[in-house]
RNA sequence: GGGGAGGUUCCCGAGUGGCCAAAGGGAGCAGACUGUAAAUCUGCCGGCUCAGCCUUCGGAGGUUCGAAUCCUCCCCUCCCCA
């Protein structure tokens, strides 16, 4: 038999870190509900399939998930596998190939893999849309759009902004929202989770349930996580994110990469720090008590520790300072076999192009010009330096690329 | 269906016969400075053993000594009219 907290400490809890909640009054109706009849609220997350990696922003609306989970509620880990297998190509210059089932099947199981670093498995509902979506007869499609008009989608504000200012909006995007909308109505939510960006999808999913004679979901939004570069939204496409299945070392090295500003983002969003000790954190940064360096090390470590585990963490701290302080070499450094083809000396640009750590020769040439490339600790400053074949030669290029050639 | 405007290198965007691997900005990378922070300054930013060559400006052909630029057809986008 769950227990659930009482409205107003479960209120404080949801609300922490949350953009908007549309409505809190139905929210509040809904709690004191699940209270008194002691039955979890139905808790909607919906994920695209079409990357298979999630980054730190996803990991927002995880944890706020997973605050949930904690208060006892249950959570429905929606897989959007039919747009996926559709493919949106919103992203306007690119088509995005659809995936294939297999592909969105895989995607899904890394998914599932990497969330439940944070949710508990046997607590969660992992949906899959097409369920429902794909059993859809043309009479009953056509009758959720009619549900629906053109005048309201543009009130979205990208469609709004696209439209004015005459750049493609294919139909099938304003079908997403419906369509997600729909999905709230088959899966009955109590509760919606979403980005900032999807506040408009979420308020159609309340609309849609209300349509089919069920009592609208709670829009809860969340902040959009910025990337690394401390500007875009964290995002796969703008190569700036920090995917949580990449190498401690990688993850901790990015944290590190971000500015003051941004690392006091992460810290809000990220951090299961309590309120109480960010302020405090805030205060020391701004009164000099605490270095910005030594609470951005703090923030690299509990991240790491939370996605890899704690002696992962320590390790990666360690070697980032002894890489970037005292410029010692890392612990493990990466091989390559270089193809000799019978001589015992190779252009190093090739030698660095095909080693994987610079783009081409071309780029390696380039690097050598610029002076970012030593050999065995040693500057190399001509472009047509020939590494001769000697055993082990260890070679950095730029502040962080270490690779041991062959 | 008719009329008009467009598609340029990762992104935005200039270029309308040779001086164009293509201005400028952004992103990115490298160097200096640092705390691998920010800000700033400098350089690089298609490929190739590179003072040269090769491949790129929606696609396919054509004109020309020479085409991102001109012509033909095709594909795609936007606007106005129906």
């Amino acid at each position: 038999m769950i227990m659930f907290k009482p409205v107003a400490e479960q209120l404080g809890i949801i609300k922490r870190g949350t953009v908007e909640i549309l409505a809190e009054d139905d929210l509040v109706k809904k709690l004191k509900r699940s209270v008194d009849t002691n039955t979890p609220l139905r808790i909607k997350a919906g994920f695209d399939p079409t990357a298979p990696d999630l980054h730190l922003g996803h990991m927002v609306l995880v944890h706020k998930l997973r605050q949930f989970q904690e208060l006892g509620h249950h959570i429905q880990f929606l897989i959007g596998d039919f747009t996926g297998m559709i493919g949106d190509p919103s992203g306007k210059s690119e088509t995005r190939p659809p995936l294939t089932r297999e592909q969105v099947d895989q995607n899904a199981q890394t998914y599932k893999e990497q969330v439940f670093k944070i949710l508990d498995p046997d607590k969660t509902e992992v949906m899959f849309n097409s369920a429902w979506l794909d059993k859809l007869s043309p009479t009953r499609f056509i009758e959720i759009t009619a549900r629906h008009t053109v005048a309201r989608m543009l009130e979205r504000d990208d469609f709004a902004k696209r439209y004015s200012r005459g750049q493609a909006i294919s139909i099938h995007e304003f079908l997403y929202p419906l369509l997600q909308g729909y999905d709230s109505v088959a899966m009955k939510s109590d509760v919606e989770l979403g980005g900032n960006d999807q506040k408009f999808n979420l308020l159609v999913g309340r609309d849609m349930q209300r349509s089919y004679g069920q009592e609208p979901q709670v829009a809860i939004t969340l902040p959009l996580l910025e990337g690394i570069d401390g500007v875009q939204k964290m995002s796969k496409s703008y190569g700036n994110y920090i995917g949580i299945n990449e190498a401690p070392k990688d993850i901790f090295g990015k944290i590190m990469s971000v500015s003051d500003e941004m690392m006091i983002r992460y810290y809000e969003l990220l951090s299961s720090m309590s309120n109480e000790s960010f302020a405090k954190l805030k205060d020391d940064i701004k009164s000099g008590a605490l270095h910005p360096k030594t609470a951005k090390m703090d923030l690299g470590k509990e991240i790491v520790a939370r996605y890899h585990n704690a002696e992962a963490a320590e390790h990666a701290a360690r070697e980032f300072d002894q890489i970037f302080r005292k410029h010692d070499l890392p612990v493990n450094i990466p091989s390559h076999t270089i193809d000799w083809c019978g001589r015992d000396e190779v252009w190093l640009p090739k030698a660095l192009s095909d080693a994987g750590v610079v783009n081409s020769s071309s780029d390696g040439r380039r690097m050598i010009k610029q002076g970012a490339v030593s050999v065995d600790g040693e500057k190399i400053t001509d472009e047509n330096y020939n590494l001769k074949r000697n055993g082990e030669r260890l070679v950095k290029v730029g502040k962080r690329r270490f690779i041991k050639l062959i």
